[in-house]
DNA sequence: GTTCTTGCAAAATATTTGCAAGACG
DNA sequence: CGTCTTGCAAATATTTTGCAAGAAC
């Protein structure tokens, strides 16, 4: 994984401490976060200065939004920029609400008519997750 | 389409005024709408009981719910106790913000790994709607 | 000095619940 | 009666913005 510092410069992003601190609790996170976790582990940032930082990665496609129905937005690390990430898909356990995020793994191709023209996805399936299928 | 009181009398619902009234305009919207699409629709009805109507409904399976991202909860009538419509898909424009559900379209296969136990999904295609399109 | 960034407070938006009055049976 | 439903008000939760102080250049 590059750098915080790497990442922020080559998406054009100035380097300020907060904004690298923030993404490197995210890649430290190396999952699936919310505002909320991220407010809760970086308690020296307020959350407008995190939110305005996920709005900026967002922007620039280095962050992944994914809306599962839990009442909160959740992200994601993620090479968005390449054109096989934008359909990937996330998987929300209906039981411990853990989301995951599978990067290699795709939608095979859109099936919605041609008139629809398809520029990403947000794609959710849910069920149980392999944790809670041991219990 | 079966009448507002078959479709409650039939998912086991108690038929009350305000619940016939709230499935009617559910019927009537023939499409996907929000809490707030009702609630300005049937002024007379709060927001409370269309709340707990809609609760209602998803917990007997008549509705199904979408999250595309927009900050609101959205639904849509769906046979959603048949197999093949839990799997359904659903469009969001990035212009209009119009939301589309395809009843019958649904996704090829699930391609996550066997440990994960789909039961249902949230499939919402992004992009830019025939309508449009157009413009 | 001009622009950008940040923290604080608060607005805006959405969802959800407590409670009491009334409907229903 | 006893249970269920409803409306009102308000609590919660989350996202978003205005503004002023400070940092960066």
């Amino acid at each position: 994984m590059k750098h915080a510092e790497d990442i922020l410069t080559e998406a054009g992003i100035k380097l300020t401490a907060m904004r690298i601190l923030i993404l490197k609790e995210i890649i430290n996170y190396n999952g699936v976060f919310t505002l909320a976790d991220l407010e809760l582990q970086l308690d020296t940032v307020d959350k407008s200065t995190i939110f305005r930082t996920l709005s900026l990665l967002l922007e620039k496609d280095l962050l992944h939004e994914i809306d599962d129905g839990s009442g909160s937005k959740k992200y994601c690390l993620c090479t968005c920029h390449e054109e096989k990430h934008r359909l990937h898909v996330h998987f929300t356990c209906n039981l411990c609400q853990k989301t995951y995020c599978f990067k290699d793994v795709t939608i095979e191709h859109t099936p919605l008519p041609e008139a629809f023209q398809v520029t990403g996805a947000n794609i959710v399936f849910k069920g149980i997750c392999p944790e809670c299928s041991k219990k």
